[in-house]
DNA sequence: TTGCTCCTCACGTCACGTGAGGTGGC
DNA sequence: TTGCTCCTCACGTCACGTGAGGTGGC
């Protein structure tokens, strides 16, 4: 049966597949952010699957990329678990009425992701415009030297 | 005199403009972020100016946008300054070349800037077309519940 | 003189980093 | 048994927040 047992990882192997350190995610643990990672006996190993793996890396790509505080972080692990029941339970659901209620809910909660993630973008593109703006500018300061 | 000097501005009024704290402006004078804000005695109030406010605010956004250490923050200033000086420089510039040298160093600190930005817009462009995608998805299925 | 804001320590907090000393599995 | 990684405290650090106690200017 250890043949095709899914590969049990520990906390450093996941570490360095998401790029973070063993702290971190002990840390994020003990914060609530991340479930107790299976039960385990008091000093024992912490042990984890390919779908923690997958879930942590979103987690930590979501904080990098909208800069966000651990509080706000919090919020938006539980709507990606949102996500994930409700994919579940799509994949389980028997009535069309049932499948439509799901879809509508996921729907909401991937406006919501879409909102944080647009605000973030608007900054962004509007610094990028100043400064594309500036080499416009300068660009056409040396044209005109070039040309007269 | 009194008449036509500029403006004056205290800590709260700078942190106010620019929606920071009074702490968070001595810090990053103390941290040599920001230069020491005139001369004054030892327990005396520090006074600012318009470009000082205007200064800051850039700096703060900077940060935010990109979400920089302060360590990084302090290059960026750096090449900021670099770009006030040369901007001063062209300004009072006398030869076409020394013009040219000027605007050729200009563009190459604006590029410099534009490539941090872009690392960080390229992944919030990932992240929101990944969404808008589910979101294609989610409706293209609540279209053919429809439409069945 | 009364408020208000400012000043300088200095300790608190958030999100981890970094040893210290000890235990577990190939 | 030897290495390696793991474990739990627990103190350090970075970027400030938050009083504590006192001084300065309309």
């Amino acid at each position: 049966m250890s043949a095709t047992a899914p590969a049990l990882l520990r906390i450093g192997d996941v570490a360095k597949l998401v790029g973070t350190t063993p702290r971190t995610i002990r840390f994020y643990e003990e914060k609530g952010l991340l479930p107790p990672a299976e039960e385990r006996a008091a000093g024992q190993h912490r042990v984890y699957g390919e779908a923690d793996v997958e879930r942590l890396r979103e987690v930590l790509r979501l904080k990098e990329v909208l800069g966000l505080s651990l509080e706000d972080l919090k919020a938006l692990v539980a709507s990606e678990e949102e996500r994930a029941l409700l994919r579940s339970e799509l994949h389980r659901s028997e009535s069309r009425d049932e499948r439509a209620r799901i879809l509508h809910r996921l729907r909401a909660v991937a406006d919501q992701q879409l909102a944080l993630v647009e605000r973030r973008a608007a900054e962004l593109d509007r610094l990028r415009g100043e400064i594309r703006e500036r080499q416009a500018r300068i660009d056409a300061r040396l044209a005109s030297l070039d040309g007269t």
